[in-house]
DNA sequence: CGAATTTGACCCGCGC
DNA sequence: GCGCGGGTCAAATTCG
């Protein structure tokens, strides 16, 4: 299965649209999850479950068999975040951060790699230790000038080698061309 | 040597 | 009001 059919199965719902064509997010949005069976790229992952979720609707998600990943938005209106620019004056620009609204979708992947390539250039700029979890959570950005794209990948402590990826807002670029890959060509529909 | 990653500190929201 | 937990920053370190 390819993310062209889940695009098909997030279309129909209305919700794939919506993403796609608006900038500005409708937080109306009353989908908060879905499920699609299938291989996001054969071989490397499969079991992949992903869902587009909204932080208004959803501030849990249940995974697989019970899991539960705690949503918490994590958000900065501010501007380009690599730019070392930031004082004290602007970090308090960073008030009210969790509660913006971004277009985020998440899945789940088993795989032994925590970074999936997207086609996107991540940075990392974080890594957590979160309460539940026997693993790290690592806090990714698109490289990308002017966007924001973030992406938090994390490990199941039940099991290891299944993979929570949550992007949060969408890409204003294409990506980048040095990679190639059928799941690049997915999910940059995101 | 520049870019990317690591990691401890800091900030903020939220629950109690 | 306070403490906890999650998210981000940024200096230090590592890597290519």
């Amino acid at each position: 299965m390819e993310f062209g059919q889940a695009e098909e199965s997030l279309d129909s719902l209305g919700l794939m649209a919506q993403i796609q064509t608006s900038c500005s997010y409708q937080p109306e949005v009353p989908i908060s999850f879905c499920n699609i069976s299938g291989s996001i790229v054969s071989g490397k992952h499969d079991l992949p479950k992903f869902w587009v979720n909204e932080e208004v609707n959803l501030s849990e998600v249940r995974i697989g068999n019970g899991n539960t990943d705690q949503i918490s938005s994590g958000k900065d209106g501010s501007s380009s975040w690599w730019k070392s620019t930031s004082t004290s004056l602007e970090r308090n620009k960073m008030k009210g951060r969790r509660k913006m609204r971004e277009p985020r979708f998440c899945f789940q992947t088993r795989s032994d790699i925590d970074v999936l390539d997207d086609g996107y250039k991540w940075r990392k700029y974080g890594q957590k230790v979160v309460k539940n979890s026997l693993h790290p959570r690592s806090y990714y950005r698109c490289t990308h000038s002017n966007c924001r794209v973030k992406k938090r990948v994390e490990r199941l402590s039940e099991d290891c080698r299944m993979v929570i990826t949550t992007y949060e807002g969408r890409h204003n670029h294409t990506p980048c061309d040095d990679s190639n890959s059928d799941e690049q060509n997915c999910i940059s529909s995101f």
